[in-house]
DNA sequence: ATTAGCACTCGACAAGGCAGAGTGCTAACA
DNA sequence: TGTTAGCACTCTGCCTTGTCGAGTGCTAAT
């Protein structure tokens, strides 16, 4: 038995049908409503061939047929038709994402919040892998007499700082000092490389170089080192929890709150996001099973990743029940996607400037 | 008909019971399980007057009682017994909170989780209302050639910073004047004023005492007064929205939703819970209509203040279903926030040491 | 190869019946 | 006079039953 053209346009059919009813579909159903000019028998017998290549089941006897994770696999690689945004709709999501944005994790939260609340699913966002990341500035501010804030600011733009308590024999001018020296050291650093410099002998280094005990400023030292450890933590952001709601296959409360619960591991589904992006500017989908966490076995996920120029930033997507609106989906993350990084590159100074 | 300590009693046992299983109670329940020395039949007649009192409620003829709002309030201001935390629940939270905190936003998300976590309902944590804070530091940093990132500091130990694009010509040494002066005019000022400052006139006054053109460094005080708006933001912080789930008053995915969906509309939760929020110390506690919002009106809010010596800071509070564990969320909530004052004092830095 | 027809299956839904929990009322009791 | 026992009544939840409609597989005719 092959795949032939007729199966794929009658799968298709049912595909769209179901992702747009959610009930089984029959054969009767697929003869009315779509123009194949075959009669309601013939697809029967052709759906019962799909089913036994594995393509649709069947819930029990004498209900319709609905995809199974492999129909769904061959819709999204060969029978779904692109779906085009309309105009208003890109209006929409861009005065959605018009905002002052002032820090990127916002920039970052905000696309996810405008993705999911376009879609209706529930949108994850990483903001991870920063490892990749080098250090561009260090500097230190006088707070009061004896404290002192440490900042660090990376090539991606990335802020992080912290309040550190000094002894009170050092003189603003000494920040001043151990500020510039650091940036020596660390300017250009990766992230990684800068934490090892700092562990190994930082002190006692700059000690003989600027003429300042180093007990004096060893605060600051391990202080930077926890910002910098900062920079690594992967965000997680995790918006619209609350559409699953709207979708039949979470009627039942408890799938609804297993479903919940386990977007509240920011952690585990930050990972499993992070696994399923992949190389560069694609956008990848994850159907049921093919996720590798069992949890989300009934769900599909659709991610893509954004970055700057070549550096790879984060990944973004969309999760919901294995019967997505998988067009609309995908040209929505690729819309996201291009307008993120034009956002980013833009916020970091660098004028690349594509028309969207 | 007066409200005789008899009444009382048996009022108590009735939400007592309908607390913990949130099915309506008959007279032979109470009578059965709790020690009266009553037979059902007089609680019965009892349960009558109580109920023409108000402080009870039917669901229909011939079911049990469940308590009204008015009887929640009894039972609240006069009832219910004080549940002090055992030892080991009070390890657990404090174990939960350990965790190295960087920034005070995160010691508040931080305990809202925690909050959420071991009472099971939905927390709701608001920083807020800074506009009592002052400035207390400004610093401009040189991070390239043509861009700084600015940085405000308040006496919360608030940090604000945004990056903002600068006039090539302005060497790091004008940087350093212009960030001295700025320290100078602004620090000390509540953020209201700081901010009108800004806008009245002080360009002009930098660049006839510095000797700086205007137009250099416009944009540094436009990004500034963007990072005192910013401050001036409250951000508000919802957790463990999932628990309602657990509780049966929301088996009905509808009003699951809804409730979820008011939660998602941060600005105006969070304005409901800092309104509720009251003068000092003390817990307060809002029952179902006794809420302004109609959305809440099924739910209860319990909420107290967390601050530094006498400076407000923010409100964090729980919301769940009328039918609350009064008892143990207020006793949690009060630890909670002597908690967090404890640990706010120790990240500014002011040594208040109160055991816990 | 396609289609019409038929018998069969299964879930959804409404109607009816029953058991259980609870009430209000009245009359008896201490 | 307050308390209690007893009784008739009511309402919900649950189970059973019957019916309807959508869908299927198979067979025979086209």
């Amino acid at each position: 038995m092959s795949m032939d053209e007729r199966k794929k346009r009658i799968l298709q059919a049912i595909i769209d049908d179901y992702i747009d009813t959610a009930e089984p579909i029959g054969s009767r159903t697929i003869a009315r409503k779509h123009e194949l000019g075959l009669s309601s028998a013939t697809i029967r017998n052709e759906m019962a061939d799909l089913e036994e290549m594995g393509y649709l089941a069947q819930p029990h006897t004498s209900a319709g047929r609905v995809p199974s994770d492999k129909g769904y696999r061959l819709y999204v690689d060969q029978l779904m038709q692109v779906y085009d945004l309309q105009d208003d709709e890109i209006e929409k999501i861009k005065t959605a994402m018009e905002l002052h944005i002032n820090e990127l994790s916002q920039l970052i939260r905000q696309a996810s919040a405008v993705l999911s609340r376009f879609t209706k699913y529930t949108s994850v966002a990483v903001a991870s892998q920063m490892k990749t990341s080098t250090v561009k500035a260090v500097q230190l501010v006088p707070i009061e007499a004896d404290k002192a804030m440490v900042i660090v600011v990376t090539n991606a733009g990335i802020v992080k700082n912290n309040i550190v308590k000094t002894a009170d024999q050092l003189r603003p001018e000494a920040l001043v000092m151990i500020s510039n020296a650091l940036n020596d050291k660390l300017g250009g650093l990766s992230v990684e490389k800068a934490n090892r410099k700092i562990s190994s002998g930082l002190v006692s280094e700059l000690e003989m170089e600027l003429g300042i005990r180093g007990e004096l400023f060893a605060s600051i030292l391990s202080c930077l080192a926890g910002c910098i450890n900062q920079i690594d933590n992967t965000e997680v952001y995790v918006e619209g929890t609350t559409n699953v709601l709207n979708h039949p296959e979470f009627r039942d409360i408890i799938k609804a709150k297993e479903f919940m619960s386990m977007l509240d591991e920011k952690t585990s589904i930050g990972r499993i996001v992070f696994d399923a992006s992949d190389s560069e500017g694609g956008i990848i989908i994850r159907i049921g099973s093919e996720n590798d966490l069992s949890d989300i076995k009934d769900c599909s996920l659709v991610t893509t990743n954004y970055n700057i120029a070549n550096t790879f930033i984060g990944t973004i997507g969309l999760i919901g029940p294995t019967r997505m609106e998988y067009p609309k989906v995908v040209s929505s993350i690729g819309y996201i996607r291009k307008f993120m990084n034009r956002e980013i590159g833009r916020f970091l100074g660098l004028d690349i400037d594509n028309d969207l």
